[in-house]
DNA sequence: GAAGACTAGTTTGTAATGCAAACCTAATTA
DNA sequence: TAATTAGGTTTGCATTACAAACTAGTCTTC
């Protein structure tokens, strides 16, 4: 497949920049509590609530429902599969650009 | 802004994979008719032609329809602000990534 | 010269998305 | 005990992105 397709075909569960932000933080983080992955991300909660979800169900991000004390926390880390697919991602996006820059039309 | 706001801010209209495709396409060709552009991107005529418009109406590409011997032609190019765009939504990428991976949690 | 096929797109219909606002439950404060 | 805060989830809606259907005109073939 010819770089621009390969653009063009990105993966938008991971590409849209509410879940790339949320699972950059988390690479960095290596477990984020809700509130926190708010602070950083300046998602609504309603909006992070929905897209862990999302990753959740994909099976990239691990949600862990806990108290603390009295007080109900949301937990979320990345699964190997989660980790993977983000790194794998920028690295993506990295050789596409260049890759792209290279291209000359034929 | 802290980076991971900023991966979240990310503008949708040139980060979107199939847009993000043709602007990097043009980026590269100077200019393209509609055929080439789809061979290049793999999008269908449909989609070529409304993310065409859509980028059209945002001020990014400037499309010039003439007419080729009978045979009409569609041409796009980028406009000075698209191609001042796309440069900068890549670089940003790369930027918001190094950033990203310096980052530590406070 | 009419029927069909092809070219070069645009418009339409629909399902999925992302967002914010409303809601919920429990704990804390006044 | 009434209001406020914490920590989220669900709902409603407007926008999207896609493919399929359509349009307008050209070329081919008989």
């Amino acid at each position: 497949m010819a770089v621009f397709e390969e653009i063009a075909a990105l993966d938008r569960l991971i590409h849209e920049p509410a879940r790339l932000a949320i699972l950059t933080a988390l690479s960095a983080c290596h477990s984020a509590d809700f509130l926190f992955l708010q602070r950083l991300t300046g998602l609504t909660k309603g909006n992070l609530s929905s897209h862990l979800s999302k990753l959740e169900e994909a099976g990239l991000v691990k949600i862990e429902k806990q108290f603390v004390g009295k007080v109900p926390n949301t937990q979320a880390s990345l699964t190997a599969r989660g980790r993977a697919a983000i790194e794998r991602h920028w690295q993506r996006l990295e050789t596409l650009r260049s890759d792209a820059q290279r291209w000359k039309p034929s």
